[in-house]
RNA sequence: CGAGAUGUAGCGCAGUGGCUAGCGUGCAUGGUUCGGGACCAUGAGGUCGUGGGUUCAAAUCCCACCAUCUCGACCA
């Protein structure tokens, strides 16, 4: 039987923005405030948020890092120490002016990101080599004054981590902005079964205060970028002008080397933007904060029974498993979970009980089967193994229909005016092309691939000699 | 931040100067139902976004502000 239709949700091919609002308020992930751009994370949301937590908590642990928290205010004068930092963060700032009644002697920002407090914390103890490397990250929330906003996309005050590491060689900051970057990469392959693109960033879209900017770029379902997590190296950038200084090997004084990297509840907009469909979210079985729900038809004591059971093998075997007996209609079950995006359904009635068999349903396809009630277990394991992997490649195909080659500009503004996703371009390295580039629908470099193809020996904007292979694209 | 639109019950909307503000859905209770958002009955639920103004009278007219959406600008 096919899905039908909800008619709650605006259909995505129709208009996609308010698709979006749609599900986020449906699925109850969002509650609007009355502070601009400050959302309440419902209870759904934030066991997504939870669930990505502890499983990019435990990549980072793996690989050393200690978690450690840091104040939310930074000193006006700490902020301003490196120049760059200030031009991009300072804008979008709230300061803090008062304590009570009394007017601050200096002004304090909510952190919008930590490298100044962290660079300040670092000048205090490091001393020598012996106390390098020192790999850091907070789990927290972070404050951007943006002016326009979108729940999960681009919020006032958003969660995030942030990692902050610094190194006694430059080599070594690099390793380590690289190897935070694939752990990213993973994370959203295999647990969000989301494809991304990486690469480094342009100087003109790169991290305010870094070398260079690494980030993984996701192609949303309506071709629309999205910048989904990034790791910088700073270099020395920072500890020169916050005076972070270790002797080193040599007995000589040096300035350690910096990396940060970040990934925030965007993840959380991405995942509604690349899997969700018409019937609402589609999460993957992995970070689904219920990867299986049972919904029992009609509540005679043997369904009741059954489903009980079953409910406690599922959960036996480590399935973050779900039981609905409630007296609301089949349909209205079926709908509602849809719209919450639980990867598999097991419908349970009279008529299964006496046949010996229950019926289960995969929300990424809506395909339906007939299972014997003694191999429900096992039969759950393989398909939400399925399911993970074909959600991730479905998301791959998709993104690999959306990128484009393009060597002229009238080839671009057609793809960006009808189908617009990723396009592969060569470009010369001159900002000014960049602008160019901006012209059609505000389109930017997305990253330049550590594997770049050679598509022709010119800029497709100036048509003088190629530097680089870029991907552009529009974004959120 | 600029242009446009919107704001009335949890959600979707009607009401465009007149006294008691409505409809659908959802919610509660009882009953009948149940394999794709069931039905009947009863009931609860409103600072009409906020503040000010005009008027005998404002959800309705005027001003300001706030929020949401769209498009721009800005933005890791």
């Amino acid at each position: 039987m096919a899905i039908v239709k909800n008619e709650k949700i605006t259909s995505r091919d129709d208009d996609f923005a308010k698709w979006y609002t749609d599900i986020v308020k449906q699925a109850h992930l969002a509650h609007y405030t009355s502070v601009k751009g400050c959302v309440v994370f419902e209870p759904y949301a934030f066991a997504i948020w939870e669930n990505m937590q502890s499983v990019l908590d435990k990549m980072f642990k793996e690989t050393r890092h200690e978690n450690l928290y840091m104040p939310m205010f930074i000193p006006e004068s700490l902020l301003l120490k490196e120049a760059e930092h200030v031009e991009g963060f300072a804008p979008e700032a709230a300061w803090v002016t008062h304590g009570g009644k009394n007017k601050l002697e200096e002004r304090l920002a909510v952190r919008p990101t930590s490298e100044t407090l962290f660079c300040d914390y670092y000048a205090s103890i490091i001393g020598s080599y012996r106390d390098l490397p020192k790999l850091y990250n907070q789990w927290c929330s972070v404050v951007r004054w943006e002016k326009s906003t979108r729940p999960f996309l681009r919020t006032r005050e958003f969660l995030w981590q942030e990692g902050h590491t610094i190194h006694e060689t430059a080599e070594e900051a690099q390793e380590e902005t690289l190897r935070m970057l694939n752990i990213y990469k993973t994370f959203f392959e295999k647990y969000l079964a989301i494809p991304v693109l990486v690469g480094k960033k342009t100087e003109k879209e790169k991290f305010a205060g870094a070398e260079y900017t690494l980030s993984l770029e996701a192609l949303m379902y309506d071709g629309v970028s999205l910048q989904s997590a990034t790791s910088h190296y700073f270099g020395q950038k920072f500890s020169i002008p916050f005076n972070v200084k270790f002797v080193d090997r040599n007995n000589k004084i040096q300035n350690v080397y910096q990396t940060s990297w970040g990934a925030s509840s965007r993840m959380i907009g991405a995942l509604i933007m690349v899997h969700g469909d018409d019937n609402g979210l589609i999460l993957p079985p992995k970070i689904a904060p219920k990867q299986i729900v049972i919904a029992t038809i009609r509540n005679d004591e043997k369904v009741l029974d059954v489903a009980s059971k079953l409910e406690k093998q599922l959960k036996e075997q480590g399935y973050r498993t779900i039981l609905d007996t409630s007296d609301k209609s089949a349909g209205f079950k079926f709908a509602e979970y849809e719209m919450k995006g639980v990867p598999l359904r097991i419908e349970i009635g009279p008529r299964d009980i006496a046949n010996g068999h229950v019926v289960m349903a995969r929300r990424d396809n809506g395909e339906k089967e007939i299972v014997d009630i003694d191999t429900v277990v096992e039969r759950a394991k393989i398909l939400l193994d399925d399911i993970q992997i074909s959600m991730y490649e479905k998301a791959l195909k998709h993104t690999k229909e959306r990128t484009y080659t393009c060597t002229n500009l009238d080839e671009v503004r057609v793809i960006m005016n009808t189908k617009p996703g990723f396009i592969k371009a060569m470009w010369c390295g001159d900002q000014e092309c960049e602008l160019k580039m901006k012209e059609i629908r505000g389109m930017k470099s997305r990253c330049i691939p550590f594997e770049e193809e050679h598509i022709s020996d010119h800029c497709i904007v100036c048509g003088k000699k190629a530097k680089h292979m870029v991907y552009w694209g529009i974004q959120y």
